[in-house]
DNA sequence: TTTATATATTATAATATTACAATATTATGC
DNA sequence: GCATAATATTGTAATATTATAATATATAAA
Protein backbone atom coordinates (compact mmCIF):
# COMPACT_ATOMS: atom_id res chain seq x y z
CA UNK A 1 0.00 0.00 0.00
CA UNK A 2 1.31 3.37 -0.95
CA UNK A 3 2.52 4.95 1.94
CA UNK A 4 1.54 8.69 0.93
CA UNK A 5 -1.87 7.37 -0.31
CA UNK A 6 -2.12 5.79 3.30
CA UNK A 7 -0.66 8.86 4.99
CA UNK A 8 -3.07 10.93 3.14
CA UNK A 9 -6.73 9.07 4.15
CA UNK A 10 -5.31 9.10 7.68
CA UNK A 11 -5.51 12.50 7.84
CA UNK A 12 -8.61 12.55 6.88
CA UNK A 13 -9.60 10.13 9.22
CA UNK A 14 -8.33 12.35 12.15
CA UNK A 15 -11.47 14.52 10.42
CA UNK A 16 -13.88 12.25 10.66
CA UNK A 17 -15.40 12.58 13.61
CA UNK A 18 -18.23 15.13 14.71
CA UNK A 19 -16.74 16.00 18.03
CA UNK A 20 -12.95 16.33 16.47
CA UNK A 21 -14.73 18.68 13.47
CA UNK A 22 -16.32 20.50 16.72
CA UNK A 23 -12.97 20.50 18.69
CA UNK A 24 -10.98 22.08 15.12
CA UNK A 25 -14.10 24.72 15.11
CA UNK A 26 -13.62 26.15 18.69
CA UNK A 27 -9.95 26.22 18.00
CA UNK A 28 -10.39 28.31 14.88
CA UNK A 29 -10.99 30.92 16.96
CA UNK A 30 -7.91 30.81 18.56
CA UNK A 31 -6.03 28.89 20.81
CA UNK A 32 -7.93 26.46 24.00
CA UNK A 33 -7.21 25.07 27.14
CA UNK A 34 -8.68 21.57 27.29
CA UNK A 35 -11.56 23.06 29.90
CA UNK A 36 -12.91 25.45 27.62
CA UNK A 37 -13.18 23.22 24.68
CA UNK A 38 -15.29 20.26 27.37
CA UNK A 39 -17.82 23.27 28.49
CA UNK A 40 -17.94 24.48 25.08
CA UNK A 41 -18.86 20.75 23.91
CA UNK A 42 -20.63 19.67 27.17
CA UNK A 43 -19.07 16.31 27.08
CA UNK A 44 -16.79 14.11 29.76
CA UNK A 45 -13.08 14.91 30.31
CA UNK A 46 -11.94 11.52 29.08
CA UNK A 47 -13.79 11.75 26.04
CA UNK A 48 -12.64 15.60 25.37
CA UNK A 49 -9.00 14.54 25.86
CA UNK A 50 -9.03 11.36 23.79
CA UNK A 51 -9.64 13.13 20.65
CA UNK A 52 -7.52 15.63 20.86
CA UNK A 53 -5.04 13.34 21.47
CA UNK A 54 -6.40 11.65 18.15
CA UNK A 55 -6.12 14.75 16.42
CA UNK A 56 -2.74 15.22 17.96
CA UNK A 57 -1.39 12.05 17.43
CA UNK A 58 -2.32 13.36 13.39
CA UNK A 59 -0.38 16.24 13.20
CA UNK A 60 -3.48 18.21 13.02
CA UNK A 61 -3.19 20.64 16.54
CA UNK A 62 -0.04 20.66 19.01
CA UNK A 63 -0.74 21.24 22.73
CA UNK A 64 1.73 22.97 24.91
CA UNK A 65 1.27 22.98 28.67
CA UNK A 66 1.04 26.11 30.96
CA UNK A 67 1.37 25.31 34.44
CA UNK A 68 -2.05 23.52 35.14
CA UNK A 69 -3.48 23.59 31.65
CA UNK A 70 -2.59 22.56 27.84
CA UNK A 71 -3.24 25.07 25.72
CA UNK A 72 -3.96 23.56 22.09
CA UNK A 73 -4.10 24.93 19.02
CA UNK A 74 -4.06 24.05 15.38
CA UNK A 75 -0.82 23.62 13.74
CA UNK A 76 -2.22 22.08 10.04
CA UNK A 77 -2.00 24.60 7.52
CA UNK A 78 -4.70 23.01 5.49
CA UNK A 79 -7.29 23.22 8.33
CA UNK A 80 -6.12 26.53 9.23
CA UNK A 81 -6.94 27.76 5.64
CA UNK B 1 -25.42 17.09 17.29
CA UNK B 2 -25.32 19.74 14.60
CA UNK B 3 -26.26 18.66 11.45
CA UNK B 4 -23.85 20.70 9.51
CA UNK B 5 -20.95 19.33 11.41
CA UNK B 6 -22.10 15.83 11.44
CA UNK B 7 -22.20 15.97 7.26
CA UNK B 8 -18.67 17.46 7.17
CA UNK B 9 -17.51 14.73 9.31
CA UNK B 10 -19.55 12.24 7.13
CA UNK B 11 -17.42 13.41 4.11
CA UNK B 12 -14.42 13.17 5.53
CA UNK B 13 -14.94 9.86 6.97
CA UNK B 14 -15.89 8.65 3.04
CA UNK B 15 -12.33 9.98 2.29
CA UNK B 16 -10.60 8.23 5.68
CA UNK B 17 -9.69 4.81 3.78
CA UNK B 18 -6.62 4.19 1.31
CA UNK B 19 -8.77 2.51 -0.96
CA UNK B 20 -11.08 5.20 -1.71
CA UNK B 21 -8.44 7.62 -1.69
CA UNK B 22 -7.15 5.78 -4.53
CA UNK B 23 -9.93 5.52 -6.11
CA UNK B 24 -10.28 8.79 -5.99
CA UNK B 25 -7.23 9.41 -7.43
CA UNK B 26 -8.04 7.24 -10.88
CA UNK B 27 -11.06 8.94 -11.39
CA UNK B 28 -9.15 12.51 -11.16
CA UNK B 29 -7.51 11.48 -14.79
CA UNK B 30 -11.32 11.02 -15.91
CA UNK B 31 -14.07 8.94 -15.59
CA UNK B 32 -13.91 4.95 -15.60
CA UNK B 33 -15.59 2.16 -14.89
CA UNK B 34 -15.50 -0.19 -12.17
CA UNK B 35 -13.62 -2.81 -13.95
CA UNK B 36 -10.63 -0.40 -14.85
CA UNK B 37 -10.67 0.84 -11.36
CA UNK B 38 -10.62 -2.88 -10.33
CA UNK B 39 -7.43 -3.73 -12.56
CA UNK B 40 -5.69 -0.69 -11.22
CA UNK B 41 -6.21 -1.71 -7.67
CA UNK B 42 -6.01 -5.20 -8.41
CA UNK B 43 -8.36 -5.89 -5.56
CA UNK B 44 -11.66 -8.03 -5.30
CA UNK B 45 -14.50 -6.50 -7.47
CA UNK B 46 -16.52 -6.83 -4.67
CA UNK B 47 -14.23 -4.50 -2.65
CA UNK B 48 -14.14 -2.17 -5.02
CA UNK B 49 -17.78 -1.90 -5.54
CA UNK B 50 -18.46 -1.56 -1.79
CA UNK B 51 -15.79 1.62 -1.66
CA UNK B 52 -17.69 2.79 -5.43
CA UNK B 53 -21.02 2.24 -3.33
CA UNK B 54 -19.61 4.16 -0.15
CA UNK B 55 -18.26 7.25 -2.18
CA UNK B 56 -21.32 7.23 -3.93
CA UNK B 57 -23.50 7.67 -1.25
CA UNK B 58 -21.14 10.51 0.16
CA UNK B 59 -21.94 12.71 -2.63
CA UNK B 60 -18.41 12.67 -3.65
CA UNK B 61 -18.54 10.64 -6.93
CA UNK B 62 -21.35 9.60 -9.24
CA UNK B 63 -22.23 6.56 -11.39
CA UNK B 64 -24.02 6.20 -14.68
CA UNK B 65 -24.65 3.12 -16.24
CA UNK B 66 -24.25 2.54 -20.05
CA UNK B 67 -24.94 -0.85 -20.98
CA UNK B 68 -22.98 -3.18 -19.26
CA UNK B 69 -20.74 -0.89 -17.83
CA UNK B 70 -20.99 1.81 -14.82
CA UNK B 71 -19.14 4.83 -15.57
CA UNK B 72 -17.97 6.66 -12.58
CA UNK B 73 -17.00 10.00 -11.92
CA UNK B 74 -16.25 12.55 -9.45
CA UNK B 75 -18.57 14.98 -8.48
CA UNK B 76 -17.34 16.98 -5.25
CA UNK B 77 -16.01 20.31 -6.35
CA UNK B 78 -14.02 19.92 -3.02
CA UNK B 79 -12.33 16.51 -4.72
CA UNK B 80 -11.82 17.84 -8.40
CA UNK B 81 -10.16 20.85 -7.43
C1' DT C 1 4.19 16.80 51.87
C1' DT C 2 -0.66 17.32 51.55
C1' DT C 3 -4.38 19.17 48.86
C1' DA C 4 -6.54 20.79 44.88
C1' DT C 5 -6.87 21.41 39.91
C1' DA C 6 -6.08 20.19 35.05
C1' DT C 7 -5.18 16.77 31.98
C1' DA C 8 -4.02 11.97 30.33
C1' DT C 9 -4.43 7.01 30.36
C1' DT C 10 -6.60 2.60 30.99
C1' DA C 11 -10.23 -0.75 30.85
C1' DT C 12 -14.10 -2.39 28.62
C1' DA C 13 -18.45 -2.81 26.46
C1' DA C 14 -21.01 -1.22 22.48
C1' DT C 15 -20.87 -0.15 17.85
C1' DA C 16 -18.89 0.47 13.24
C1' DT C 17 -15.81 -0.70 9.55
C1' DT C 18 -13.44 -3.84 6.74
C1' DA C 19 -12.30 -7.63 3.37
C1' DC C 20 -13.97 -10.78 0.38
C1' DA C 21 -16.34 -15.13 -1.10
C1' DA C 22 -20.72 -16.29 -2.58
C1' DT C 23 -24.68 -14.88 -4.67
C1' DA C 24 -27.81 -11.74 -7.00
C1' DT C 25 -28.91 -8.27 -10.31
C1' DT C 26 -28.78 -5.85 -14.70
C1' DA C 27 -28.07 -5.50 -19.52
C1' DT C 28 -26.86 -7.51 -24.01
C1' DG C 29 -26.87 -10.82 -27.78
C1' DC C 30 -28.33 -15.01 -29.62
C1' DG D 1 -36.16 -18.26 -23.42
C1' DC D 2 -30.48 -19.12 -22.34
C1' DA D 3 -25.66 -17.65 -21.90
C1' DT D 4 -22.42 -14.19 -20.90
C1' DA D 5 -20.36 -9.96 -19.02
C1' DA D 6 -20.37 -6.11 -15.73
C1' DT D 7 -21.70 -4.61 -11.51
C1' DA D 8 -24.09 -4.78 -6.87
C1' DT D 9 -25.51 -6.99 -2.64
C1' DT D 10 -25.30 -10.16 1.17
C1' DG D 11 -23.27 -12.81 4.88
C1' DT D 12 -19.88 -13.03 8.18
C1' DA D 13 -15.61 -13.06 10.59
C1' DA D 14 -11.85 -10.03 11.79
C1' DT D 15 -10.55 -5.66 13.17
C1' DA D 16 -11.10 -0.80 14.53
C1' DT D 17 -13.47 2.95 16.68
C1' DT D 18 -16.16 4.89 20.18
C1' DA D 19 -17.85 6.55 24.82
C1' DT D 20 -17.05 7.02 29.38
C1' DA D 21 -16.10 5.63 34.21
C1' DA D 22 -12.25 4.85 36.92
C1' DT D 23 -7.70 5.73 37.70
C1' DA D 24 -3.25 7.88 37.10
C1' DT D 25 -0.22 11.71 36.30
C1' DA D 26 1.41 16.52 36.45
C1' DT D 27 1.66 21.01 38.43
C1' DA D 28 0.99 24.52 41.81
C1' DA D 29 0.14 26.39 46.28
C1' DA D 30 -0.10 26.12 51.15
Amino acid sequence: MNKKIQKLSDKFKALSNPIRVSILLCLLNGQSNVTKIQECLNIPQSTVSKHLGILKNAGVIEGERSGLEVIYSIVDDNVKG
